[in-house]
DNA sequence: TAGATTGTTAATCGATTAACAATC
DNA sequence: TAGATTGTTAATCGATTAACAATC
């Protein structure tokens, strides 16, 4: 019954493909091999070839694969042909900068609703929206459709958040706070957690150091 | 001569254990297992032993971990004891919130210059900073210790920044840009590509209809 | 047709898991 | 000492790479 699932690594390369497909349709290029575009990636043409088989025969044997098409594969692929929309619940910093984001736009991504439980902050604008008061996020989703919430509170808020979701049906997470949520198995949950990611950065700045005093 | 390298599977997930350490300690638990820590992290305990055994032996048999203790070592491993000065290039949405973001100081990461290269910014305040002409970069790093260049521009004006970093002897690159920055063998980058992370979750969210479809 | 490059099967490599002796 | 749990070696699993027949 169950299609055998395509596995992490291969989808979070999926957006890299995408990336420099739209580079090479910016220089107009038509046409590429696995192994020219593995050169460019940095990566096997053994690797391009099973990703994207995983998903159809997108290329043609002798030729290689149509730059355009290919591309246009990728973006239904991942999903980007459909409209999307979003809600904000948190704007502290980086709730704010989302918020604002111009290419969500342009790539079907749309905040319809933006919350904070700040009684300083409802009401003012952020973007296209008005702040509402997220005391009010439940009843908002009744009446609005919401493929994806953007959680942006602290640590200790999100849990509630994410039942208040849970029930209104909201199937995408897209979390920036620190916290590990506990999500139903009916949702998905995309994490950003940036002080992980600044943290392997300074793992690698001294990496050299700690290994010499482990080994 | 060289240490064999740490897998960046296993380095990806030491923030996550510094998390859940930092947890229990808040839980003002002394102590705990791999049995029972990977209980509460899902993944096996296998996984935690080999893990903590790349960077030394942290336990004690018949007894556990030490949670002080390692919370202390991981801390170490990851670079949090030293402090580390940061730059901001690029005083867009995203380069906003992160300089304003609270939680670096505390952990030992400070701004010490903000750059922009637009005329209407120069000269304003962000955070503790008045922001910079970005022309004055090169001059500035001469006189500054710095660490950590976060990457906050757009695409196309990432790489020439990067130069600049590279010939002072910036040694690390938070990149927040869309760009595959090419670094030298002697800096470390990494990157947080927010579209990218977007897009997965776009695709999890219609995964079965796709698999449906090419299957 | 000859040359190129795919899609796909098979081989290799590395990471995860299991097992167990060492030892607190 | 008996029980528990580590550190570490061995087995398994999955992902990456190589090879090649199919075919444009």
């Amino acid at each position: 019954m169950d299609e055998k699932r395509v596995s992490v690594a291969v989808i979070k390369r999926l957006p890299r493909y995408y990336r420099f497909l739209g580079d090479l349709l910016d220089n107009n290029i038509n046409r590429i091999s696995s192994k020219e575009l593995s050169k460019k990636m940095n990566i096997t043409a053994s690797q391009i070839r099973q990703d994207l088989n995983n998903f159809g025969c997108f290329g043609l044997q002798g030729y290689g694969y149509n730059v355009p098409n290919l591309y246009k594969e990728i973006q239904k692929i991942l999903g980007l042909e459909e409209e999307h929309n979003m809600i904000l619940v948190g704007v502290g910093n980086i709730g704010r900068a989302l918020a604002q984001y111009k290419s969500f736009e342009k790539r079907g991504f749309r905040f319809v609703g933006v919350f904070d439980k700040n009684p300083d902050l409802i009401g003012k604008e952020l973007g296209n929206n008005k702040i509402r008061d997220i005391n009010d996020l439940s009843k908002f989703l009744v009446d609005t459709e919401v493929n994806i919430a953007v959680i942006a509170v602290p640590r200790n808020s999100a849990s509630k958040i994410v039942e208040i979701l849970a029930i209104n049906g909201v199937k995408g997470i897209w979390n920036f706070s620190n916290a590990e949520l506990d999500i139903p198995k009916s949702m998905f949950c995309e994490n950003v957690y940036l002080t992980d990611s600044l943290m392997t950065l300074t793992y690698r700045l001294h990496e050299d150091e700690i290994l010499k005093k482990y080994s």
